[in-house]
DNA sequence: ACCTGAACACCGTTCAAGT
DNA sequence: ACCTGAACACCGTTCAAGT
């Protein structure tokens, strides 16, 4: 109260201050003690506030995801709405990059994607999916899209593979292909890759018609 | 020379151990002090034989990567033998769930699939597919194994999300669907959902016929 | 060539003590 | 109710010194 040189400590504050330095310098720089100096504050009041490191992290994934927006679909066709609701997700996710890296350490990767499975399950309805169907349908989806940023995240920050596609495609290792050989020897992208297979993927198990979903594994699968 | 209680250090003995105390308790139990401690040295010899900790994963995953066996497709269409092949990869990820996540900590996920990428190459021809098309297939299959690899391996050590799909799909939520509501609340088949998952994509992108993959603008695709 | 301990600059967390 | 510094038990890495 008397010398007021810093805003007062609160929970938000604290919860500021760690999403910024996660913003500018990534989730290594987020340690108890650079948090305390960003603040001025001594390290322990933290823990009174939002209490220790993991719970800090629990607390900004939480509130950075319920931040995230919502999913709009738009297109006319469920394939369409379904590709959009994919995109959409992708490229939420894509604007907080660290966020992505943050979940997936601490296991969570499948809220990420808790907030577009009603407007997925609304698309399979719409498609004609109905029960144990349309709910692979969605996971389905899911697993791909999460799995799709993951991969793609981990990519951008690992510039010199060793060795990477580039050598190993560079000699006659392609079959008399060419243009195979330059096509995997050039960088991927990323963006036209996902909507290609997300296409795809949903397009075939939109229009599985017959028995369910293919058979599988050793017996027969339902 | 004159005690000798301990086998001689080497780099492959430090490999050894280090690889040891990642199987049985993980890569964070992975501490240079702890090594060195398990190795009955100073912490400061393992900087001579293998350098830091840095150069101790790389050649650590370098290690076993090497050591993870041959890609065998089986089946007699292009079609299962990718389908083989993607599974394989899965099968042999998941002997080395550690790895996984020492591999995606170090942006070297798509070298996981290296090994992989001669292989498909072959179906891709062998299917008709080549050049930039068959280039584009075998990435479409990579991002989706690995990525659904990495979102597998996460969920595992995830026991109880909060809210989860089961809580999320308690309520009728579901537009009139109980049976996609219990889908979803129950835990999903991993296996399963590869299996079809992969087929799904497979098939799509195999079959695909007419001028090249879909067309991907703002405007409409094909 | 190989190994050592001491030292440095960090961590997260606890706890008794302040106001 | 809120904040503090001291202390504890850890880290990875460097470096001069040993043999």
């Amino acid at each position: 109260m008397p010398s007021r040189a810093r805003v007062t400590l609160t929970r938000e504050s604290v919860l500021d201050a760690a999403a910024e330095l996660v913003r500018r310098h990534g989730p290594a720089a987020l340690t108890m003690r650079r948090l305390a100096a960003e603040l001025g504050t001594a390290v322990t009041s933290i823990y009174w506030h939002v209490g220790g490191r993991e719970a800090l992290l629990d607390a900004l994934v939480e509130r950075t995801m319920t931040g995230l927006g919502e999913i709009r679909p738009s297109g006319r066709t469920p394939e369409h709405r379904v590709v959009s609701i994919a995109s959409s997700l992708r490229r939420q996710l894509r604007g907080h990059p660290h966020l992505v890296a943050l979940v997936h350490e601490r296991g969570l990767t499948e809220r990420m994607f808790l907030p577009a499975q009603q407007a997925l399950v609304r698309e399979a309805h719409a498609a004609g999916l109905r029960g144990a169907r349309a709910a692979e349908f969605v996971r389905a989806v899911q697993f791909q899209v999460v799995g799709h940023v993951l991969v793609e995240r981990n990519r951008e920050r690992a510039p010199a593979q060793n060795p990477g596609e580039a050598e190993l495609w560079r000699a006659g290792t392609a079959g008399d292909d060419p243009a195979l050989a330059r096509a995997l020897a050039r960088p991927v992208d990323t963006e036209r890759l996902f909507e290609t297979t997300v296409r795809a993927l949903v397009r075939c198990l939109l229009t599985a018609r017959g028995t369910g979903p293919a058979g599988h594994g050793t017996v027969r699968g339902r």
